[in-house]
DNA sequence: GTCTATATCCAGATAGAC
DNA sequence: GTCTATCTGGATATAGAC
């Protein structure tokens, strides 16, 4: 069995794969485990492949965190930046990214070892400096939730208290449950989304749409 | 120097109050940096002592890690029951509740870092599993709130979601935002408790009340 | 590209002197 | 009660065979 040089890119390719098996591994391990907790070894055999094969595709354990990191926040802002475009109201926007968020801890494990990773690098002092680094960087979404609350308030229909407020509660308030679900995946239910809702919109407006 | 026989009751006491500086300061290095990357010498430094000492009161790391847990479980719950027991109407015990808490996460650490400890223990599959079984054991916190939640929908001040979605969403949402100062410790600003109350009571109540 | 050593380091825990 | 020295295991990362 040979390499024919036509298949360059198609190795390429193979090492793409590889590597994206590595970061979906770690991702879950990192997130259950922590960072520290978590073991070449650990990756390696969840990808099904020797311990020393994982440095053939990544330098350290820290450069494999940092990817995620990466990740997770260039798609977790990359959903805000999509939200504040679409052509709805700030009340339909609300709506819609709590639903789509709550819906995202039903489904997916995804979204919520997202906010793992997240959490660890903003907490924890043992942690890669660039990927603290990384997240502190990154306060966008933070930004376009108080965007368009403050929008909203405007235009009247959602509560008046002090929008970065609000945005620190929605996100915050998330992520606690995101948390939850972490620890409880077996029997999570999503809760009505409208209890969140009700932080931010005003009751008759509310009432009215549903 | 030598130590006199009757000296026996202060020495005991000389050793809680060591045990005790060990914990208080092996609380916050887990919170900080998470059981797996906290070492022992990160401990008995803290402490002011060598390494070895710490052998002396403790066991083992895991052993330090569980009665932090145990003491943790245990000021919830206490709190939880204190506030039940309290003459007052579901109203007042619920905005009594998040005044108190959020009051915790502005003053002092202790608050913030034992949600963050339990969180460990929740999440983390790196964690001494007798920590784990506590924590799991432990929803009294839950169900104290769900039973005041329920007590004030049938009184008609309250929001008639399901009750134990709204005791969830009670606590997640608070530990986000201990998670949040955590992170942001410099420029934290507690919010303003009537947004997350009005998740759970009327509009028209608290606003006549405030 | 993959595996099997193995070098190196570090952390938890123990032993024993003072 | 406290310290220093040491044992032991385990984890990262490297080297080199296939």
């Amino acid at each position: 069995m040979f390499t024919s040089p036509r298949n360059k890119e198609s190795n390429e390719r193979v090492k793409d794969e590889r590597r994206e098996q590595i970061l979906s591994n770690a991702l879950i391990l990192f997130a259950k485990k922590g960072f520290a907790a978590t073991k070449i070894t650990d990756i390696s055999a969840a990808s099904g492949f020797s311990q020393g094969l994982i440095y053939h595709y990544y330098q350290s354990k820290e450069e494999i965190f940092v990817a995620l990191i990466k990740n997770a926040v260039a798609i977790m802002n990359a959903a805000a930046v999509e939200l504040e475009r679409l052509p709805l109201t700030p009340l339909e926007k609300i709506k819609l990214a709590i639903g789509k968020l709550l819906q995202g801890l039903e489904e997916g494990e995804q979204v919520a070892y997202h906010y793992l990773l997240i959490n660890q690098a903003v907490i924890s002092e043992a942690i890669p400096d660039e990927a603290k680094l990384i997240v502190e960087e990154q306060t966008l979404r933070y930004e376009v939730i108080a965007r368009i609350i403050s929008a909203g308030q405007r235009e009247g229909s959602f509560k008046k208290y002090d929008a970065r407020d609000m945005a620190l509660l929605f996100w915050t308030s998330l992520n606690g449950l995101a948390i939850y679900k972490a620890g409880h995946a077996d029997n999570f239910k999503v809760p009505d989304a409208n209890i969140l809702i009700s932080m931010f919109v005003l009751e008759n407006i509310n009432s009215k749409e549903v």
